[in-house]
RNA sequence: GGCGCGGUGGCAGAAUGGCGAUGCAGAGGACUGCAAAUCCUUGUAUGCCGGUUCGAUUCCGGCCCGUGCCUCCA
């Protein structure tokens, strides 16, 4: 298996520290806000990653943060005029509902910031007490950036052009401007714990520091997050973490894509984030997850409303296709049979998967290949010179490999029926109709073509056509379903 | 300005030192009262200029364009 290293910028084969066992730390998320799109991408490439390994027999410690102190909570809850912890322990709340409901895991530990104060602490002191680290006056304590020998090796960047364009105005006690706070001195009405400097409060990149080393050890086998973070938070991470142990922090540095919104960065000032609440509003849990892992999790994914259409409609395919498999194993019994077609998919639908998946996680080649898998079921249900006995053993075994092994990304994890039904239904209340309303005209067309009136049938099916809902024919009857043909534009 | 990442058909998106997946859309066909669904067939692409090489979309250099970070950011 290889993995991609923003360290090394090369895939390396991967080998954790430590035989089967993987330990895995993701920079989690600040909770001032609501959850947008971005941090679901996040949310769900980590949770695509830890399944894998776990597929592949690791076992694996999936360590991810929460930073529930921070400035923006504390001016929001000031606002608010609320705890800032107990603020944050809302959203924290509310971040996992989103995540639930987009069939995120939970990772084995969540530590918060405000509950590791002690190891924080205990970690500055450390940095201090190596020289790597000094306190002001003011109770603040800052980190030398140039004790470090290795500062800018992840992210590429030189020190010395680090100084250009940085602020003159140094803030009091800092002694040098690429200096970064570890400990901030408690301002007024703010929350603040004791600390051998006077009250304060840690600063953003310590936390993460303290938080792996505590739950996970000195040497992490995978670190992630947001390509955002390269600089400066994991670059200063690696800096406090590799001063104080003298080990590596990791052993593979992976950085997830960023989420665009119809080509644009998502920004509160452009107004155009897109919570995972109000994705969830219109779109089912699966399609999100579709649209997130239909690229690759290193590269920027943009969404728009033509992406999650596109996603809607390759797991509506997708689904129709298992639940015509169900409809034919519930009607067929094994026998040992064997098909006469040349190519049999059927053995292959897991070791497509595990070759894509060991590439770097190629999620977005993994999905292709269900493409070629429906094909061949939808071709295998229409040859009728296959002999029955032996297509059931064959989609059995489709069906029980595709169910296992996108369980990693979290598709084609619901029954087909209600997948399908769920996406209808949808489009019926978009289109101002109710089932009822359809049926109605369901039967009054069967009338119509019962009297070989074909205008009139069509007429009705023409209506139905322009609100989105196609009507489909079969020896059984009539039934609906939305219509696939039309994407949106943008 | 500094540093990084990327530019693949109409769109989305993989991969690769030699034949460039897959999906959507388009075209044609089978099926159908007509459709839909499904299947079959099919056209169209590696930003530009050099270099290395028998051979480059792939490796190297330059340019152009886009984008991210350099301040909080998933």
């Amino acid at each position: 298996m290889k993995v991609y290293n923003s360290a090394t910028r090369t895939k390396e084969e991967f080998v954790p520290l430590e035989g089967d066992n993987v330990r895995m730390y993701a920079c989690g998320i600040t909770v001032y806000d609501d959850c947008h799109i971005g941090h679901a991408r996040q949310a769900i490439a980590y949770d695509m990653i830890s399944k894998y390994l776990r597929f592949k027999g690791y076992k694996v410690t999936y360590v991810r943060n929460y930073t529930d102190v921070d400035d923006k909570i504390i001016a929001r809850a000031n606002q608010l005029g609320v705890n800032a912890v107990a603020y944050a322990e809302q959203k924290i709340r509310e971040s996992e509902e989103d995540l639930k409901r987009l069939n995120v895991k939970d990772a084995d530990r969540k530590p918060k910031v405000s509950e590791c104060i002690p190891d924080i602490i205990a970690f500055i002191e450390g940095l201090i007490e190596k020289k790597h680290a000094y306190v002001s006056k003011k109770g603040d304590v800052w980190y030398s950036v140039m004790s470090f020998p290795g500062y800018g090796k992840l992210s590429r960047k030189d020190p010395d052009q680090l100084l250009e364009g940085v602020r003159k105005d140094l803030e009091e006690g800092k002694k040098d401007p690429r200096d970064f706070a570890l400990w901030k001195s408690a301002k007024k009405d703010e929350i603040f714990w004791k600390s051998p400097w006077g009250n304060g409060r840690p600063g953003w990149h310590i936390e993460c520091s303290a938080m792996a080393l505590k739950n996970l050890g000195e040497t992490l086998d995978i670190h992630g997050g947001g390509k955002d973070l390269i600089f400066p938070h994991h670059e200063n991470e690696i800096a406090q973490s590799e001063a104080l142990t003298g080990k590596p922090l990791a052993r593979y540095w992976t950085h997830n894509g960023l989420v665009t919104i119809d080509g644009q960065k998502m920004s509160k000032s452009l107004g155009n984030t897109l919570t995972i609440k109000e994705a969830l509003r219109k779109y089912h849990p699966e399609v999100i997850r579709h649209a997130m892992l239909s690229r690759h999790y290193s590269a920027d994914v943009d969404i728009s409303a033509k992406e999650f259409a596109l996603s809607e409609k390759s797991l509506y395919y997708f689904y129709k296709t298992l639940g015509d498999i169900d409809a034919f194993l519930a009607a067929n019994s094994p026998t040992s049979e064997k098909l006469t077609v040349c190519d049999d998919i059927s053995a292959n639908v897991k070791s497509g998967f595990v070759e894509a998946m060991d590439d770097d996680f190629n999620s977005s080649l993994a999905i292709s290949h269900l493409f070629q898998i429906c094909k061949f079921v939808n071709t295998l249900l229409a040859d009728k010179k296959q002999p029955k006995g032996a297509v059931v053993v064959a989609f059995q075994r489709i069906r029980d490999d595709i169910g296992n092994a996108y369980a990693v990304l979290g598709l084609m994890q619901e029954p087909p029926g209600m997948f399908i039904r769920a996406l209808n239904l949808k489009h019926l209340e978009e289109a101002g109709l109710t089932e009822e309303k359809v049926q109605a005209l369901i039967e009054e067309r069967a009338t119509a073509k019962q009297k070989k009136d074909y205008a009139a049938a069509d007429e009705i099916r023409e209506k139905l056509d322009q609100l989105g809902i196609t009507l489909q024919d079969s020896r059984t009857g009539t039934t609906w379903g939305l219509k696939l043909g039309a994407l949106p534009e943008g």
